[in-house]
DNA sequence: CGCTAGTCGGTTTTT
DNA sequence: CCGACTAGCG
């Protein structure tokens, strides 16, 4: 959060960049670090110059490429530590590369000094840079919170009404403006329409004006003040593109539009590139093409919906005219039936760069499906299924339930606490997400910067001392007048007679305070003020006295951060630390079954992987569907495809046929998906449990016949049909038109599901301008307008309203 | 200013 | 059905 680290690319002590003859010696005898590739990984390794992609399928070695890429680099003397930008998403990714590299080359990762995510390595460029781009190199990087606070100011002080215009609604937009690189003068009309009737742009450009007052930066300003400082600043562009004579990218296919910008600016080698030191060995023949190697499957990218462009990856060959493209097709991780089943799937899928995977490995297990009568069944059939693994001695730990949403959870916690099968769950909030965490870290943040007036407001009045809105407006009507900060402005207010006395002995205790913290922050050791801080403050007593179920928790958090505290060696080490990696290490000590989100297990695998939830409405889910028609759809499907990929040697595949949803029950119908998968490598098993006696499996034809809950109809209804259906109000009219599939699907599921799928984002038959509608919600209407599944309806009461197709019925 | 009864809404998540 | 957030009172 604060002090600037100058010290990061001090140059690599050893080894030395080799000499011709080290690479003769090199190139003559691989070096052991190449052993026991594949063609294809040893060629995405070897390929030096120019632009490369690696698609890298699920399973396919891709970290491994990625960090002996590196060691190749380092060791043939290609490039220093220090001149090779290598970049990941998430800081695990960067933790496991930082290590794998350090397992190939020794200690010589140390002096990996660009080696991180965007985010970090951006705030390391802006620290160093940071008075171009109108900051102080001490800068603020603000969380969610804090910016939701500031964003709700920003509303307030244009006068408008926070009901109408919430400041959360305001951020995210904000915030995907800033995934697309746009600045406010950027945005365009139209889309700054989207928010308090088109001041979208000023309330943003008057957003970025707060900030600059406070010294502060969001995480998407990190990525677009680093663009603007190359932008503007070409020499210092020029100083890196020079430095940085490797590129490397993780998970391309989840980069943003302004991430790509940076990367592209990098990239960039306009002539031929000097030798950075004389005694540089290099191939580099002054070729501008630039050496940047990208790693991604365009069949992974599932974050479409906070801004990832899977474009992104797709057009890579365009972007760098010349680039050599390696797949990385041979799974190392799952059996047979698991990647031809998951092969299957995303065949589905239109606009990939294709690739098909396959293993040397047995077939193994066949992927199987299972449908249970309700969502409590399902969560009881997984619970036995874990159980009687148990009882061969599997590892909890190599067995992870994985769902779409995090409702889904709760109903298999509250079997494994029944049944006593040990569970973890990943996600909820995270560590540094937490309200007691994000309180000490703003009093810490406080002392360690007074003019931190996010962190003020945060705890000028936590734990209760009796000051509100009432104080925080006098204090900033002083703050304004003056030109100071909050908690200065606070302090100088006891001297006068404008608060009243009870107020003023409370804000002086609280000013006094800090006063007294802060001179001792060089003194004391930082985690010994942190506890007196808390102490002091009235934090942690306020917690002692709260009587509620998680207050004890909540005072083990606090323990557990001033421990990790520890680790670092002043305060402002631990805020800079904080501010960048939110989460915190895990213990994976104990054998437990995983619980997590689909999206959370991407990267990760597992023996045995249970996939439940796999009905129309849920998976896909129906917002992807009505918001993004096809995109979301097949994002939908890559998930799926994520979702089966992360089993070593089992994927189980469940459905029920009623789930609890928003407190009432919903009859559903099996996904898509699972009339997607093929015959030969799934196993439909019969639910053991009792109250499944739905399905008539007498008759032949598709073996999905079997898992249709409701009979035949006169027409085949296909899966995006039935959903639309299905999403029609009211009982009755579904038990009477019935979803029934029928034996059609199975012929030619793939071009048949393909051409209505085709069909799902046009104009849906049923309705037409003209055409009388009923709504639940506005009644009956008249509808005016088509456009996909939404139309603009002229309801007799309403009057004019845009509605999904989904929530009307035909009059 | 702080508590409590009502309303509203309810994928996915990193930095 | 449950939790997060708001209006309105003590």
């Amino acid at each position: 959060m604060t002090r600037p680290d100058f010290r990061d690319d001090a140059p690599a002590p050893a080894p030395r960049p080799g000499g011709l003859a080290a690479r003769a010696l090199a190139a003559s005898r691989p070096a052991a670090y190449l052993d026991g590739l594949n063609p294809e990984q040893r060629r995405a390794i070897e390929t030096l110059d120019g632009p490369v992609l690696v698609l890298a399928g699920a399973g396919t070695g891709k970290t491994r490429v990625l960090t002996t890429r590196i060691a190749h680099i380092i060791s043939t003397g290609r490039a220093y530590p220090s001149q090779i930008l290598s970049v990941t998403f998430t800081n695990k990714a960067a933790r496991e590369m930082k290590e794998r590299i350090g397992g190939l080359l020794g200690d010589v990762a140390e002096g990996m000094p660009w080696l991180g995510t965007f985010h970090s390595i951006c705030t390391k460029l802006l620290r160093r840079h940071a008075e171009l781009v109108d900051l102080r190199s001490d800068f603020t990087i603000l969380d969610t919170d804090d910016q939701i606070r500031l964003m709700k100011q920003v509303i307030a002080a244009a006068d408008l009404d926070e009901k109408r215009w919430p400041a959360r609604q305001l951020a995210m937009l904000i915030d995907s403006w800033k995934n697309r690189a746009l600045t406010p003068k950027k945005v365009s009309a139209g889309e700054a329409m989207a928010f308090a009737n088109g001041h979208g742009a000023e309330l943003y450009a008057a957003y970025q004006a707060r900030l600059k007052t406070l010294n502060a930066c969001d995480f998407g300003d990190l990525l677009l003040e680093a663009i603007r400082l190359f932008q503007e600043n070409p020499e210092v562009l020029a100083e890196y593109q020079k430095r940085f004579r490797y590129i490397l990218v993780d998970e391309y296919q989840d980069t943003n539009v302004a991430q790509y910008l940076w990367l592209r600016l990098l990239a960039q080698r306009k002539g031929a590139a000097a030798p950075v030191r004389p005694d540089a060995i290099t191939d580099d023949t002054g070729s501008p093409r630039p050496n940047i190697c990208c790693v991604g499957d365009d069949d992974q990218s599932i974050y479409g919906w906070r801004g990832a462009e899977v474009d992104n990856i797709l057009r890579f060959e365009h972007d760098f005219p010349g680039a050599a493209v390696i797949r990385l097709e041979r799974n190392y991780r799952s059996t047979g039936h698991i990647l031809a089943t998951a092969a299957h799937l995303i065949a589905n899928n239109e606009g990939r760069l294709g690739k098909t995977l396959f293993t040397d490995d047995e077939a193994g297990e066949k992927v199987t499906v299972t449908g249970a009568w309700d969502s409590e069944e399902e969560a009881r059939l997984i619970n036995d299924e874990i159980e009687a693994y148990q009882h061969k001695s599997h590892r909890l730990n190599e067995i992870a339930i994985l769902v779409r949403a995090s409702f889904q959870m709760r109903e298999f916690e509250d079997r494994f606490v029944t049944t006593g099968v040990p569970y973890r769950v990943i996600g909820g909030p995270r560590f540094y997400e937490r309200m007691e965490i994000r309180d000490a870290m703003a009093y810490l943040r406080l002392v360690n910067q007074p003019a931190d007036d996010l962190a003020f407001e945060r705890i000028y009045n936590t734990p209760k001392r009796g000051l509100g809105e009432a104080a925080l407006g006098t204090f900033h009507a002083y703050a304004r007048a003056a030109g100071v900060p909050l908690l200065e402005a606070a302090r100088q207010l006891c001297q006068t007679e404008d608060l009243k006395p009870k107020v003023r002995q409370t804000v002086r205790d609280l000013t006094e305070n800090f006063a007294r913290w802060r001179a001792n922050l060089e003194t004391m050791r930082h985690t010994d003020l942190a506890e007196m801080i808390l102490e002091e403050s009235g934090y942690t007593d306020f917690w002692k006295k709260d009587r509620s179920a998680e207050a004890a928790g909540r005072l083990d958090n606090l323990k557990e951060l001033i421990r990790s505290m520890e680790e670092f060696e002043n305060l402002q080490g631990f805020l800079e630390h904080v501010s960048l990696v939110m989460d915190a290490a895990e213990g994976e000590a104990e054998d437990r079954v995983t619980i997590m989100t689909l999206h959370a297990a991407k990267g990760l695998e597992f023996e045995t992987v249970f996939l439940p939830g796999w009905e129309e409405g849920l998976f896909p889910h129906q917002r992807a569907l009505d918001e993004n028609g096809r995109a979301g759809l097949e994002e939908e499907r890559r998930l799926a495809y994520v979702g089966i990929t992360r089993a070593k040697r089992r994927s189980k595949i469940y459905f029920a046929t009623n789930r609890r949803m928003h407190g009432l029950w919903n009859a559903t119908i099996p996904s898509r998906f699972i009339d997607e998968l093929p015959e030969a490598h799934v196993e439909v098993t019969e639910a053991p449990g009792a109250g499944y006696g739905g399905y008539n499996r007498s008759h032949g034809g598709s073996r999905f016949d079997a898992l249709q809950p409701f009979g035949g109809s006169s027409y085949a209804t296909p899966g995006w049909q039935r959903a639309q259906t299905r999403s029609a109000p009211g009982p009755e009219a579904r038990g009477k038109t019935g979803w029934a599939g029928g034996g059609a699907r199975s012929a030619q599921p793939r071009l048949l599901e393909g051409e209505l799928i085709a069909k799902s984002t046009g104009t849906p038959a049923r309705f037409v301008a003209g055409t009388r509608v009923f709504h639940i919600k506005f009644g009956n209407g008249t509808v005016a307008d088509v456009d996909g599944n939404k139309l603009t309806v002229d309801f007799d009461k309403a009057g004019r309203k845009m509605v999904l197709e989904s929530f009307v019925q035909g009059g």
